[in-house]
DNA sequence: TTGTACGCGTTATCAG
DNA sequence: CTGATAACGCGTACAA
C-alpha cells in the first residue's frame, strides 16, 4: 500500500503555478477563456513535470476513459488481426487507449465484455460480429460503437463485399470456364456461408452453369477434405470461400500432381500467396477495413455522425 | 451527455437496505467484521439489482482495477497467440480484465503504455519481451510483473527451452545423420537466433560434426532464400530454427522435388504439420507458457511470491 | 457491529 | 478571466 511515484495532482501543479485547481483543469482541457499569459505558464510547469491528469479521476468525473473496446472473436484470426493492427495506429495517434477483447463467438461473452466496458467508462466500442450475435445486446452502445462484418442497421457497420469478390472471382474465370466448383462454409454463418454461396449459385444460374458446389467448416482441414468431392465434376477451376480453405485444397491438389486446375480464393493472406504462388486471390480489403472503421469511430464520437454502411470495396489480384 | 441507464451507486444500495454507504462497501469487499444477516440483507438487494461498483471510483481510492496488461510484440505472432489465448482464461475466472497491447518491438512503445498501465492503477503485467527491451523499464514493475522469453534477473520469468529443443532435435537426428543443416536466425535475436544457433554449433562442436549453417531474418521468406545455400553442403537433415522457416524451407524442396531430406523445426505450428506432414517438430510449449505466466502473475499479486525463472519444458514430436 | 465524516483527483457552477 | 466550492462514487479512520 505505498504510494510507488508521488505523481503529482491537478493541486500541485496550481501550487507551483501560482494559480487555482480550476485554472490548471482549464488549461489542459483546453477551455479557450483563460488568458494566453496564464496558459503558458501552468503548460510550463506541466511540461515540466510531465504532469498528466488521473485517468481513473476522470472517468469517474463521467468523462470518458480515452478507451476504445475492440471485441475480436478469436485472437489469431488472420482477417481480424490485419484490420486490427490498421485501427491500432488511428486511436493511439488521437489518444485513446485500445483494449481487445476475445468473444469466442459467444454472445454471452460479448455482453460481460460490454458491460466491462461500460463499468470502465469506455468511449467506444468495435466488435466484430459472427453468426449468433444479436444487435439487440449492443443498444446501449448505439451511438458509439462500430460493427463489423454484418450489416446491422441503425449501427454504423463495416461490410465486407461477399457478393461483389465472388462475382469478380467467376466473371474473371468465365472467360476460359465454364465447368467452375466451389469449396464453401455452411450457411449458417451468413456473411461468409451463405451469402458467397448464394453469389455462386446465383452466378451459374444466370450464365446457365451447372453447380457443383460442396459446403463444410471454415478451416483447412475441410478444404483438404472437401476437394475430392468437387473434383468428382472434374471443374477446370475452383472458386474457395476463404483463404484457409484455399490452403487446404492447394495441399490436396499439389500432392496429388494436379496442376490444371485453376484455384481462385476469397481472401488473400500472405501465407498462401507465398506458398501457392499461382493462386488468384479476391483481397476483401481487411486492412482498409480496419482503417475505416477507427476513422468512423472516431467521427462518430466526435461529431455525433448517423449510422451507415460502409462496404469495403473487393479487388481480383491475378 | 445523458445519464444512459441510471446506474445505481453504493448510496442508492445503502438506501434500498436501510443501511449506511460504508456497511454496504464493508460488504462488498468482504469485510469480516459484519454481521451474518446485515450481509445478507445487503447481499440480496445487491444481487436483485446488479450492483458492481464502479470500477473508475474504487482505481481513484488506489484499489486497483483488477486489469492486467498483456504486452505483445505483435497481435500476429503464432507463438504468443497460444500464449496469450491460454492465459485469458485464467484471468477472466480470477475477475481481472486483461487488455492486450502490441509493443511492435519498440522499446519507446513499451514504456507509453506502460505508464498508461500505471495511470489507469493496472494491477499486473505480462510483457513478451525482446531484442532491445531493457529491464530497467519494468522496474516500477518489479513486483508484478512477469516477463516471457527472456531471464530478467530480479523478474519473474517464463523462458523457452531453445537449448534443450535444438539438442533434442540433434540428439534424435544424430542417431542416423551425420550431415546435418541449421538455418537460423541473426544472432541480434538473443534467443530465438542467438541461443538455438550457439546449440546447434555447441552439439556439433562436441560431437565432431561439420557445421553448415546459415542466419537470416524471421520470417518464411527467408526459410526459401536461404535453402539454397545450406543445399550446398548436400545434408541429409536440416534443422528450423522456427517454423516460419519450416515452411519457407519446405515450399523450395517441395518445389526442386527433393524428398530425401528430413526437415526439423523448432516450434510446432498446427499449419506446418498440416501442409508438410513429414516435418518433425519440437513443440516449444507455448501453451503451457500462457498458463505458466498467468497462475504465476496471480501468486505474486496474492501473495507477494519470490522472482523466480520457470522453463517451459520442450518436447519432439515425431 | 455500524454510522459519520472526510479525502481521493477531477470537472462544473457560480460568484467575483 | 479566475477562484472558491460542490459534486462524482468509493473506502476508511474514528466515533458511537
Amino acid at each position: 500500500m505505498n504510494k510507488p511515484s508521488p505523481n503529482l495532482t491537478i493541486k500541485d501543479i496550481a501550487k507551483l503555478s501560482g494559480v487555482s485547481k480550476s485554472t490548471v483543469s482549464r488549461v489542459i482541457n483546453h477551455d479557450p477563456m483563460v488568458k494566453e499569459s496564464t496558459r503558458n505558464k501552468v503548460m510550463a510547469i506541466v511540461e515540466q513535470y510531465q504532469f498528466t491528469p488521473s485517468k481513473s479521476a476522470r472517468a469517474m468525473r463521467g468523462y470518458g476513459n480515452k478507451v476504445i473496446g475492440i471485441i475480436v472473436t478469436r485472437l489469431d484470426s488472420i482477417s481480424e488481426n490485419h484490420a486490427v493492427r490498421n485501427m491500432l495506429p488511428v486511436f493511439y495517434a488521437n489518444g485513446y487507449d485500445p483494449i481487445i477483447i476475445e468473444s469466442q463467438f459467444s454472445p454471452q461473452k460479448v455482453e460481460e465484455h460490454l458491460t466491462m466496458l461500460k463499468e470502465k467508462q469506455a468511449d467506444g466500442v468495435v466488435i466484430f460480429a459472427f453468426t449468433g450475435l444479436n444487435s439487440s445486446r449492443l443498444t446501449f452502445w448505439q451511438d458509439k460503437c462500430v460493427v463489423i462484418a454484418r450489416p446491422f442497421s441503425e449501427y454504423t457497420c463495416i461490410c465486407y463485399d461477399d457478393v461483389g469478390a465472388v462475382n469478380k472471382a467467376l466473371t474473371y474465370l468465365y472467360q476460359k470456364h465454364k465447368k467452375i466448383g466451389y469449396i464453401g462454409i455452411t450457411k449458417q454463418d451468413q456473411t461468409t456461408g451463405e451469402l458467397r454461396y448464394q453469389a455462386y449459385t446465383n452466378f451459374c444460374h444466370t450464365h446457365k452453369l451447372k453447380p457443383n458446389a460442396v459446403l463444410g467448416k471454415l478451416s483447412y482441414y475441410s478444404g483438404y477434405e472437401l476437394a475430392e468431392s468437387v473434383l468428382v465434376d472434374s471443374p477446370t477451376a475452383i472458386i474457395c470461400a476463404t483463404d484457409s480453405i484455399a490452403l487446404g485444397l492447394n495441399k490436396f491438389l499439389s500432392e496429388k500432381n494436379i496442376n490444371n486446375i485453376v484455384v481462385i480464393s476469397i481472401g488473400s493472406s500472405e501465407l498462401l500467396k507465398f506458398l501457392f504462388t499461382k493462386t488468384i486471390t479476391v483481397d476483401l480489403g481487411f486492412d482498409k477495413a480496419g482503417t475505416y472503421a477507427a476513422n468512423e469511430l472516431l467521427q462518430i464520437l466526435q461529431s455525433g455522425s448517423k449510422p451507415k454502411i460502409i462496404t469495403v470495396p473487393s479487388q481480383i489480384l491475378i
